[in-house]
DNA sequence: TTTCTAATTGCGAAACCTTCGCAATTAGCC
DNA sequence: GGCTAATTGCGAAGGTTTCGCAATTAGAAA
């Protein structure tokens, strides 16, 4: 039970096969922080593992989602982006003048959320907040 | 100076011109309260002018939002929906259970996700909250 | 190690939503 | 009525994602 436990060696407990390309697609995942989409898992697991195919990036990263080892997030673009799914559950800050995205969680907000969804008779089950923000110097 | 005008109205006054397909789209877009998509917009407004094709339901849409007139929304599926701007923007509950979309607006929810850009050093100029969620009385 | 089987893969085709190019039409203005 | 630019229909094309199928391969069993 280790705290921080890889993605392959979860897929392996879950009884996972452990191919050449899903090693070299995890390990992109886990070393991006900066949401890759699907292309971009593309193009640094070919650096790994040549024979990884789009197709098979496709399949792997719906395979985690399932297996809920990582999210799909959607930022505004047309392509879905993903990062390794963390313990605690956060939300997004997309800064408009750059395409950054700033990761970021407030306790005070997620109460809010799930007592706003109490009050129309609903339970949270899960979330999607994405703030779309200029910097405060920014003129426009 | 009507208090609520209508989309026609309102791209005459802008120097638009008013055609029967844009017009079949535009009473389809204000008599639907269920975040259509653009091929539930094309269907409805053939209904109303058979001459509506689906790339102009699709230009029009694409107009509609350029003027600020209509807002494209995220819910989770991989098409745009859509529904006309209102004066009171609101945030989107989903109900897992049915797919219903419940629209809602909460004060103190707006004010933290300004504040919390603005502690992250930036200003809040668009937002999307989603919030999915079963019934209180379901199991799952 | 060898064998077996189901999971996984690569490839290309296809599905899906959306946009585009272009010639034809049309709304709004003179 | 006639002019002009905006708008349209059509089909093609674009971009992202999924799928079909035969070939490969990981993991288990022998």
């Amino acid at each position: 039970m280790t705290q921080t436990q890889s993605l392959i060696e979860r897929i392996r407990e879950a009884g996972g096969k452990v191919t050449t390309q899903r090693t070299a697609i995890c390990t992109v995942l886990e070393q991006s922080d900066d949401h890759p989409h699907a292309e971009d898992v593309f193009q640094r697991a070919k650096l790994l593992d040549s024979t990884v195919s789009l197709s098979c990036v496709y399949r792997n990263l719906k395979y985690l989602v399932d297996q809920g080892l990582i999210d799909a997030l959607d930022l505004g673009d047309s392509k879905h982006r993903y990062e390794v799914r963390r313990t605690t559950p956060h939300d997004h800050l997309i800064d408009l003048s750059t395409g950054d995205v700033v990761e970021f969680r407030d306790a005070e907000l997620d109460a809010l959320k799930r007592k706003v969804a109490s009050r129309y008779g609903y339970r949270l089950k899960d979330h999607r907040l994405a703030l779309f923000c200029y910097p405060k110097s920014a003129t426009t």
